[in-house]
Order: structure tokens, then sequence, then C-alpha cells
DNA sequence: CAGAATCCTTTACGATACTG
DNA sequence: CAGTATCGTAAAGGATTCTG
């Protein structure tokens, strides 16, 4: 399919974007990649990530549509998240950006430091 | 090229999701795709953007490499803005979330529906 | 028309502490 | 360990006005 003239003016596209337009949103998809996740885990793959703003960003997905929220009752708190099918589809754009910011990443850092000089 | 487990891990990856990480870096980055353009186009064709926001987005694009700002003296201020080589190269994911976009953004919606019942 | 200046509101994000 | 509550800061975004 091609994207032409219009692309700006459909919400979806501006919806595409949003969705992307946090620190967060594309960071806990990809790194929900593998299947379901723990919170606890996720805290360690991600890095840097506080507990609050975590759930923050899961419930942002699940509302739209992109995580689902599991949880087994038992003693000891079992919840779990994992991709929707929705969620695993964005799984591929993501990953372009990840494949542009090894190639591209150290350029952009480099146009940062004559910038900043 | 694959991207790894250490994918999160690599600061160029979180660079590239940090450009993604506003609501107009890549709604920008794509009017600019056809080549060169004056900010008074520019906020036309992307609409609902002030020209203050704009003229913010630009310079961000501009210090991180993606985007460079030309003057041309005369009565009537000549400025425009075009795309780097690297910006440009930042084109083909952009696109891959907009064709996401046209394919599932109506499920999003949906999702968005459903929670906000 | 480019875009800087000002003012304002909202929200993302972070740190910390607390509850079940 | 999950997740909420609270507090605080910083930044994004919007509206408006003014200048070259």
């Amino acid at each position: 399919m091609t994207v032409d003239q219009g692309f700006l003016a459909d919400c979806r596209a501006r919806l595409a974007f949003d969705l992307l337009a946090n620190t967060w949103n594309a960071v806990v998809i990809w790194a929900l990649r593998e299947g379901a996740e723990r919170p606890g885990r996720l805290r360690e793959r991600i890095g840097g990530i506080s507990p609050k703003v975590l759930t923050e960003t899961l419930r942002r997905l699940e509302f739209n549509g992109l995580v689902e929220r599991r949880v087994r009752a038992g003693a000891p708190p079992r919840v779990d998240y994992e991709l929707t099918d929705l969620g695993r589809s964005l799984l591929p754009p993501i990953e372009a950006f990840g494949v542009w910011a090894f190639e591209h990443g150290d350029e952009v850092m480099a146009a940062q430091e004559r910038g900043g000089s």
C-alpha cells in the first residue's frame, strides 16, 4: 500500500505517531516482544523506569489495546502483561527504528555535539 | 542485521525512540519528505500546529542533524527547511508506522472506545 | 511572513513512602 | 512484589502579541 498526500490529514496516522509520542511506550512494547512478563522483571530488563511510570505506561498500552493484563490469584501476587495481536503487529515498525538507531545513532550524537558546542 | 537482547541497554536505541517521543517530530519530518518547504506552507500542510511549536520542533530537528535551515536574504523573508541525508534515512521507518496506522488504526480506536465506556 | 517573547495549562516523569 | 498515593520538577504544547 502507498501512503499518499492525505497522510497527515488522516487521524489514524496521527494516532500511530501518538502511540510513540512518549518516552516509554515503545520501550515497554519492545521489552514484551518475547512473551508475557511480570512487572518486576520488566523493570529489570528496561532499567531506569520507576514502578509508577511503568504502571502508567502499561495502563496506557492496555487502554489502547496493545497489551493485556492478566492476574492469577494467590498469596504472592501473580500479575503479568502480554502483547495482544495488535501490540505484536507493532513490533516490526518498532524494530525498524532500532535498526535505524544502530546504523545512524552515532551521526545523531555527532550532530548534538556540534550543536551543543 | 539483527537487533538482539542488548537492544534496550543500547543508548542509541533509546536515542532513536527519543527522536519520536514527542507529538510533532515525526509529523514534521514526514511533511518534509518531498523536499524543502517554507514554514508557512508546512503549517498549512500539517494543520493544528502553532507557529511557536513548529519553530521549536524544527530547531530540535536541526539540533539533531535531521533538518537543515536555509535563509536567503531579501525583502520578504525567504526561509526554508530541508531534510538532511540523515533525516531522509528516517523516512522508511516512519512510513512503516504510517502503513501500520492505516492497517490497524481502527482497532486502536475501537479499544479506546471500550476503555472509555 | 518568519519567529521571538510572554503567559498559561497540562502532563510526563521521577523519588519516595505506603498498602495488601 | 504489585500498585497506589503524594509531592515536585521539567518540559510540551497552545494562544496571543509583537517585531523585522
